[in-house]
DNA sequence: ATAAATACTACTAAACAGATAGGATATATA
DNA sequence: TATATATCCTATCTGTTTAGTAGTATTTAT
């Protein structure tokens, strides 16, 4: 399962994309409050993803956040690797935050190889969406 | 991530397929001992197999654990759902737990259509795993 | 009777999920 | 320069889940 946390940060990337104009920047408390997201908790994810360089800010009156990149740049694998962590179901199977297993030899594991097939299946999936393609679908 | 009881209760039921003989069932600290999983945790997931129809128990002395039905008929997929829950990464697309998200209208979620895809690719993989299939392979 | 196995109830420690509170800092504008 | 308003940062909190452990009760073969 993906986290609530995930989701919000999905939907508040969404609403950013749906709501840029004229460079100005998009508020917390607007996204909190049309998205129906806790303000206080939207912060943290927002400024998590800036520090990982999806969004900028802007501090002080009329400030907010913004795409540092196109929205068609911006992969959902991308955002779901920053806020929940691996997306493969064996830590031993993950591209991106691979740890050996802690108890099982990996050459004699009977599961590796079914949990490679579905971690390449649903990257295959996962990786084709961006911020863009969510919102047209 | 499935979880660590998970891969102990696929691994326990590998053992017990690949231990059954004459109908001698299979004792907890056997498979304790040599999957290296704590004995006492393994007794609680033993008993959730038994109480799901997974495997029978016989108490007392030379006692222990048989499957309930053939290796071939026990998929990977109940075992997992038996143990962590729901497969799918969403509640709303879960075919087995499914739960309506909490604050989105599932008509106009941008990301349910994309975890659906997820969950049919996951299962058609998943579904064609037995415990049979996982000592062969 | 006894040894040996599962069954059951209760508890614990650590991590994670999903937040909330309050103050520090930056910035536009009157 | 004062003020309103926004993000930034640190700390804290409650409830749930994960991964066990402890101890006792019950069943069964010999």
């Amino acid at each position: 399962m993906i986290s609530n946390k995930c989701k919000y940060a999905i939907r508040a990337l969404v609403h950013i994309a749906n709501n840029e104009q004229d460079d100005k920047p998009v508020m917390t408390s607007d996204i909190a409050h049309e998205q129906q997201i806790p303000r206080k908790f939207l912060e943290i994810i927002l400024r998590e993803l800036r520090n990982n360089r999806i969004l900028e800010s802007k501090r002080g009156k009329d400030g907010g956040f913004r795409l540092l990149r196109a929205a068609e740049d911006i992969s959902l694998t991308e955002v779901m690797r920053i806020i929940d962590g691996p997306i493969a179901m064996l830590p031993c199977v993950s591209l991106n935050y691979y740890r050996k297993c802690d108890e099982c030899e990996e050459e004699s594991c009977e599961i590796k190889g079914v949990f490679e097939q579905v971690r390449d299946r649903t990257l295959e999936i996962l990786n084709g969406q961006t911020i863009k393609s969510l919102i047209l679908s």
